[in-house]
DNA sequence: CGAATCCTTGAACACCTTCAACAGGGGTGG
DNA sequence: CCACCCCTGTTGAAGGTGTTCAAGGATTCG
């Protein structure tokens, strides 16, 4: 998602510190000021991936939690009949691998959809820090509760939405996602194909490309190949079917 | 979910404390022996509830976190079209109340399927404890990564599966958490309505009814009422599109 | 015991999938 | 730098699965 926003240099677009879900782990309960010196005990190393190189295979042993700064990411289950079900879509600022803390395996692979760049995090330096400065288990609490709502409303969408409603429900939740780190989240590209978007929302490719041509014709979007512009959020929201202003799901 | 199982008094059945996901905080890591004075400082009271009755509303002030003792609850939003997405059924032995830390406010209600027993947790007791004992974090963290992982394959089911497929998964993903929770996986009582299922598989209540009936016909379980009997786990396994012993979610 | 809820079954229709064919683009290699 | 090829996206047509609407019958629980 959203890299090369007329970038010259054609980079992906990266978020600061400060907005990064991470940065919430340093900020001391009730206190403004972040402890930088604690970020920096927290994070292992950079990592730097390809388009289309894969961060870690389903059922890897979980090493690293891992924090988006620039590019995106899809992560994606392997199913019996061999097809894959993509689980969730990854942005700056975002972070990963929450889901195999239970059984310190990775149930999931993760795959850049771009140039990506990662923050490494061992989960036991963050726990070492728990013991020590008091806000950090809260706040990693607070994260994974945010998860668990943002399953709950895509949840919703699935069983209830049926393949307008789930498309819009998605492009305002990337939206939302997007402009909560700070970026234009009335225009910017999709990372992910079609047919990404299809096996993540339980809709047929061929059906998010005609939604898409529909979409525009009513002038609730622009969309030339991924570069999308919101031209009516009011109006998107309304097949959402969610109140005008609120995220969908995520 | 479970209740009277051929018990004279019609009781629901009940889990031991061993049992129940909040035991698991207090078994300090690596050691087998419970920390029994853990636990109880940290259960602040029972609660009893009718069938019926909420547990809480949503957008009600988060101020405990409940485990299931006995009878079973479900959890669901409130949409803006007047209707309720139902986002989870709650067996003995279970947590609810994780997707509430965030936001400090309940996203969903819960209400009793039947009378239903509860333990109530305040989440600052948790805390405190978890500065004191070094398990405890870790253990809610594994707890909440395990609460990821179940959403996530109900997402897969959601997004992959049809009708058949979707009521196969349910019925092991049930057969499955109650045999955990060392009651009889094979035969048990649906202590929610055909429409709680259908609302909850994104199905229309008669479509469930219907698939009763066929399943039945096929030999796969018999039902009478709510009275559930799984005569082919091998049959549904396969239906459900998973390796037969393997949970398709939860 | 009785009212309300829940369950079952039937028929028509709508939405979306599947299959198929084609067009466009971007990346790679010559 | 151009050409080629594969992947991605678009569009059309047919068919299936599940929904919706409707009505009758059973059960549960207070």
């Amino acid at each position: 998602m959203n890299l090369m926003p007329a970038n010259p240099r054609g980079d992906a677009l990266s978020v600061a510190c400060q907005d990064c879900s991470l940065f919430q782990l340093a900020l001391p309960v009730g206190r403004d000021e972040p402890d930088w010196a604690l970020l920096d005990r927290v994070v292992k190393r950079r990592r730097l991936l390809e388009r289309g190189e894969p961060l870690f295979q389903p059922g890897d042993p979980f090493l690293f939690l891992y924090a988006v700064k620039f590019g995106s990411l899809k992560t994606y289950v392997s199913l019996p009949d061999g097809h894959d079900q993509i689980t969730g879509f990854h942005l700056p600022g975002e972070l990963l691998g929450l889901d195999a803390i239970d059984g310190e395996v990775h149930p999931c692979g993760a795959r850049a959809l771009e140039p990506t760049g990662l923050c490494e995090v061992p989960l036991n330096r963050l726990e070492e820090l728990g013991e020590l400065v008091s806000g950090v288990q809260r706040q990693m609490l607070r994260i994974m509760s945010r998860q668990l709502l943002h399953d709950q409303r895509l949840q919703t969408v699935l069983c209830r939405q049926n393949a307008d409603e789930r498309l819009a429900a998605f492009l305002l939740s990337l939206s939302d996602r997007l402009r909560g780190r700070g970026f234009d989240g009335d225009r910017f590209r999709l990372s992910m194909t079609r047919a990404d978007i299809g096996n993540y929302l339980g809709v047929a490719k061929e059906t998010v490309s005609r939604l898409f041509t529909r979409f525009e014709r009513a002038g609730l979007l622009a969309i030339e190949h991924r570069q999308l512009r919101l031209l009516d959020r009011q109006g998107l929201a309304a097949l959402a079917g969610v109140p005008a202003g609120t995220t969908p799901f995520r």
